[in-house]
DNA sequence: CGTCAAAGTTAGTAACTGCTAACCTAAGAA
DNA sequence: TTCTTAGGTTAGCAGTTACTAACTTTGACG
């Protein structure tokens, strides 16, 4: 009804609720889930333990709900980007733009891919939950530009989901050692890194005419 | 002195380090550093838990000497694979050796793979030792196959790190996926992903000419 | 003002975890 | 047989962890 006026200590439920959630993906994020306590996550929220189970009925049910919370806005990018390349040939453009979309995602959501990854190794119930709902939205839409660059001719005659996870398969490899690793153990920019991975999947790396 | 007649219940102390060795690799592989407790550890080689701090000073220790204990044995193979491309003119088959020799390592050394995901995810003091010390390796092995090839004017004049990188991302993250997490949503053969990786490496993408 | 629901706290508990002191027992040497 | 050594066990401590019961405080509203 009436706009609500919250106090400096005092937040509304769903308010308290995203603090929460916020402060978990990074915890977890940093530490995997059973290397967080749920003391920390009530520290960093500010708040004392038992607000958490008022939220969430467990600490395993505060990680699932971070990973359905888990925003589409990365699917979205990429889903604007293929439209403004729908009829327009410019495939080193267009998986440029690509591979920086990817870093860039891993470098500000890197909180929440760690804790993918960690929710993969640790074999958390929901581990495919994502993989199955984002990645495989992210795989079709690369391999629908590649089918269609392959059906203009502008492309080899290959299967366009292998070759999608290829480059993708790339990018994120990258990705995940020189973001979430922080073994970039090569001194190039991430821009040159990308321009020479388009460089390698777009034209190859042999002398054109051998085999 | 005498030949060591070891009753089934007793077993030497470097059979007995090696048990516990061999039975933490799995369990924390399976369930992480902090997943895995020193009970479990114990229940699994067959004794009480005392007896792996006679081995091993800490939990820490234990851990530490696993990656330490890391057999160089692939990188024995490559470095075998690519003496016998010393002087063969062959990158479609050295690339698909070394392909396949990865997924070999990651389908048999599975564990001590997760193993090492989970110490670069949580942060363990250990987790550059082996990749600055294999991972290395294994790069400066497969730069310098690609370093002769553009020498010889078989290969593009590109960067052999980041390209050696390239392949190896390219396998690595399709091994990750598909035999860690078993999230392989294409229904073809190993050996088909391989060669169509190695196409796409050796080949690119485009038609030649174009670009 | 008084009320009442909801945001918040204190102070735990039961179970678990890394680690250890103290003890036991098999088997070769004397 | 007896001594000795080393592989092995039981039982438990001190600290941590997920989770909770019981209580207090805040603030919107009649």
């Amino acid at each position: 009804m009436s706009e609500k006026v919250i106090s400096r200590h005092r937040l509304s439920s769903e308010e308290r609720k995203a603090s929460i959630v916020e402060a978990a993906i990074r915890l977890f994020g940093e530490k995997g889930f059973r290397g967080t306590t749920t003391r920390e996550i009530a520290a960093a929220v500010g708040v004392s333990e038992p607000i958490l189970y008022e939220h969430f009925k467990t600490k395993g049910d505060l990680y699932a709900a971070i990973i359905d919370y888990s925003s589409c806005k990365g699917v979205e990018l990429l889903a604007a980007l293929a439209d403004r390349y729908h009829d327009v040939d410019d495939d080193e453009g267009f998986f440029t733009e690509l591979g920086q979309l990817i870093l860039k995602w891993y470098t500000h959501d890197s909180s929440f891919i760690r804790l993918l990854l960690f929710s993969n190794l640790e074999g958390h119930e929901l581990k495919d939950l994502f993989f199955e709902r984002q990645s495989s939205r992210v795989l079709d839409i690369v391999s629908g530009y590649i089918e269609r660059r392959i059906r203009q001719g502008a492309m080899r005659q290959l299967d366009p989901a292998l070759a999608a996870r290829v480059f993708l398969g790339l990018v994120s490899n990258y990705a995940q050692h020189a973001i979430l690793f922080h073994c970039g153990n090569l001194t190039v920019s991430n821009e040159e890194i990308i321009q020479g991975m388009v460089g390698i999947f777009l034209n190859g790396t042999c002398i054109q005419g051998q085999q």
